[in-house]
DNA sequence: CATCTAATTTGATACTAATCTAATTATAAA
DNA sequence: TTTATAATTAGATTAGTATCAAATTAGATG
């Protein structure tokens, strides 16, 4: 992580409405205005924070309907207090221990849950092996094009049938991205990782 | 932590001269006209945002002679990197795990270096050993009161012949604190604390 | 299309903060 | 005591930001 990018994380938690908004969405998502009425602040006042706050990557949204919810993201949250400490502490090692560890794990649920061809034998109902296979297909799509509905769905029958949950868990996860009915892949900083999760 | 204290320490790092700073003191100590000159702005500004990482604990100060080295304080940049996540995502437990591994840690130091009349028997070469050490006699001093040099030269003969050694680490690791021959312990927030070392 | 609701954008205000120069203070040395 | 060096404080300037009310936009629904 580049200097730029700490100073604006750093920025984003700076400021005591940000932290209690933070410390609200860590219990479950809101909408804005529950947000407003929780905080004590106007409704604009929340898309500015939450505008803040989604530069840094600490939030996620999804809009349903004309109301948008707010959601923490966790892994964000971690990983830049863990960046901060590691630039400026000039460490560079730990982490890549963790990684290491985690790799063995990505590769046995490769080994298990994908058949020799390559399909998805089962979605894995453990929520981080399920993020391991969810990624794992997501990196076979090419970053920056953009996907048609129905090319992605043909994509996703390569792997397994049930082509509908596995977009939406695509969509959910924050690996891709929807827009007009065009998808397209989030860049791989954004997705949601199965290695700090418990 | 409370908010306030968090946000002070998030505005303390939002700054990229601050963020600099605190890159190249991890290197080693430096001096106010070093930093001046190696981070490119006047001196006026260096105390300023020196004054901004000392209120926030993250830098400690000496002075020597009419020259001012400053350090960092590892501790604290860990701490409460670690403590905003804490309060963010809800977590209370997993500190508390580490704590009581330190725990018995402490009492096996207290039991192999200090004899039953609770004499020090050897200064631990462990720098992580030597520090519950420490931690263990300055936790026997009266916060908030002044003690001369004669004072805590007795206190520490107590413990240890070589009492010219131990007051001399008392300072370097900010248990205590001196100012015109007159010492007097630091708040226990500011002692270097074992529990994270290496 | 008209209407409703939720969110965002705009524009204003007040406050905070980063930086510099100039003046002052602190400490030591001559 | 005078002089020298390093640091701090004061004061000014400039840039940034938290907040709100008012206006606008986005999306659904009758």
């Amino acid at each position: 992580m580049q200097l730029e990018k700490m100073v604006a994380y750093h920025k984003a938690l700076a400021d005591p409405t940000r932290l209690r908004m933070l410390f609200l969405l860590a219990e479950g998502e809101l909408h804005g205005q529950a947000l407003a009425e929780k905080l004590n602040i106007s409704q604009p006042t929340v898309t500015h924070h939450a505008a803040k706050l989604r530069e840094a990557a600490l939030i996620k949204e999804r809009r349903d309907k004309n109301t948008v919810y707010f959601s923490i993201n966790p892994y964000f949250i971690e990983k830049s207090a863990q960046a901060t400490i590691n630039f400026i502490l000039h460490k560079g090692g730990e982490e890549r221990m963790d990684h290491q560890v985690n790799e063995s794990l990505k590769e046995s649920v490769v080994r298990n849950f994908f058949a020799k061809d390559g399909r998805l034998k089962q979605i894995p109902a453990q929520y981080k092996k399920k993020l391991i296979a969810l990624q794992h297909m997501a990196e076979q799509l090419e970053p920056g094009r953009s996907y048609s509905e129905k090319e992605i769905n043909e994509f996703i029958k390569q792997y397994h049938e049930d082509f509908a949950t596995i977009r939406r868990e695509f969509i959910m996860h924050q690996f891709m991205y929807r827009e007009d009915g065009v998808y397209e892949l989030n860049p791989r900083e954004m997705w949601t990782k199965w290695e700090n999760v418990k």
